[in-house]
DNA sequence: AAGTGGTCTAGACCACTTG
DNA sequence: AAGTGGTCTAGACCACTTG
């Protein structure tokens, strides 16, 4: 399974800004000498440039050319941190239980947020973790068994889904939805609180290079939990 | 000046979804019928799905189709977004209703958030903003009197506050805190839904140049609104 | 088997910016 | 005048889902 030629020329870019050798503001190659260089239609060169300038790593000038985006001072905001780093961070302990760890075939729409094939099976892990003997977030996640064929096998008690996702699919991609729910009764019995009571649900999908590689909702009760971000402009 | 051939059959496709005449999960005419519909390329026609596909209008299967997606108002964490123009991205029609537009002396919370000194004056404002008839966000606001001196002479049903500030006071920094809470009895009349429901409460921070500019609290249904954010790295 | 979306080609004309 | 990106065409082959 070879990668489209579009993601090979986005990689081969993403590398060149990493290193360093093409930095901010620098001119990258136009579609005509990237459609030469790697022997692609100029359409598919223009995909690829395309897709990098909706991500922010480029902007395009008709006329001018296409540039290396001004890197964005956005890694404070809505950071993809770990549960458990966070928690240790606040100086509390973190702990956590293992609920399930299985096997599953994906329904249509699971199918398309992972970005497989219907029937495929997947793997879902649901664990609970704590932040000293208080329950803070229920974490469901949905796992491409493509991309990730070891996942079922870790030991979560000693390594958080986060952390090993991280190690064996390193992220470079994520998009958040987050939703204000009210706990289900099942929901409060795990949080230990009253019945209605408001939720944060954080829906994460994340990516690697190679696609999608996992969906997780992570759900928080209200009055114990909240997001925050720093932007500067 | 007219509009590429891609961007009519957005809007063409927008317009369906608006009226209803394509609910939710209803099925949206192929890349080829549409090519046929309106004389256009394959290419052109499945630009237009593919860019709606991305804005979260529609979802996409190979071998199934192109369905319309299930809607949800969604606002990005990652940019400070007007939400009058948020709204009117998604083809719908804002208004807002003024409740409140008055001077206060600010007590030793406010003094430090807006980092005025205590018993200064600062402006207070509280609109409710309508999706489609539909209450979707109360922002509470209070503005620094010193650097917006003239924020209480505002017509707010012709100008956003945000849209005003903007232009007195570009942004350069701002901080979100993002809960979920219970609806008091009077924010639920408000909105017209029933009593416990979970709302999503932002409060943001924004800076000028100047210094604290604003303290807002947005507070929004949380089955009528989400935020959203993509983190590319 | 027929229809769908995903990728790709080799051209074209255009508006725009740059030397 | 030459190069760049923006739009568009009319084809092609493929993987996949559905009846």
């Amino acid at each position: 399974m070879t990668l489209p030629k579009f993601s090979q020329i986005k990689q081969h870019i993403c590398q060149q800004i990493e290193v360093g050798a093409w930095p901010q503001h620098s001119k990258v190659p136009s579609e005509n000498e990237l459609a030469g260089q790697f022997s692609v239609s100029r359409m598919t060169a223009r995909r690829a440039l395309q897709e990098l300038t909706e991500q922010g790593l480029l902007v395009r000038s008709q006329g001018a050319g296409t540039f290396v985006a001004t890197f964005k001072s956005q890694s404070s905001l809505l950071e993809i941190k770990n549960i458990a780093e966070e928690i240790s961070e606040r100086g509390h302990q973190h702990s956590s239980v293992l609920h399930q760890l299985k096997t599953i075939n994906v329904d249509a729409e699971m199918a398309i947020l992972l970005n497989v094939k219907q029937d495929t099976q997947v793997f879902y892990s649901e664990i609970l973790h704590f932040e000293n003997d208080q329950a803070i977030q229920l974490e469901q996640r949905f796992v491409n068994s493509v991309l990730v064929p070891e996942y079922n096998q870790q030991d979560f008690s000693v390594i958080t889904p986060h952390e090993y996702l991280s190690m064996v699919a390193p992220l470079t991609e994520a998009t958040h939805e987050v939703e204000a729910i009210l706990a289900s009764a099942e929901l409060a019995i795990q949080f230990g609180i009253k019945a209605p009571t408001a939720c944060l649900q954080v829906k994460r999908r994340t990516w690697s290079s190679q696609g999608v590689v996992s969906f997780a909702i992570l759900t928080s009760p209200g009055d114990k939990y909240r997001l925050g971000s720093h932007l500067v402009f």
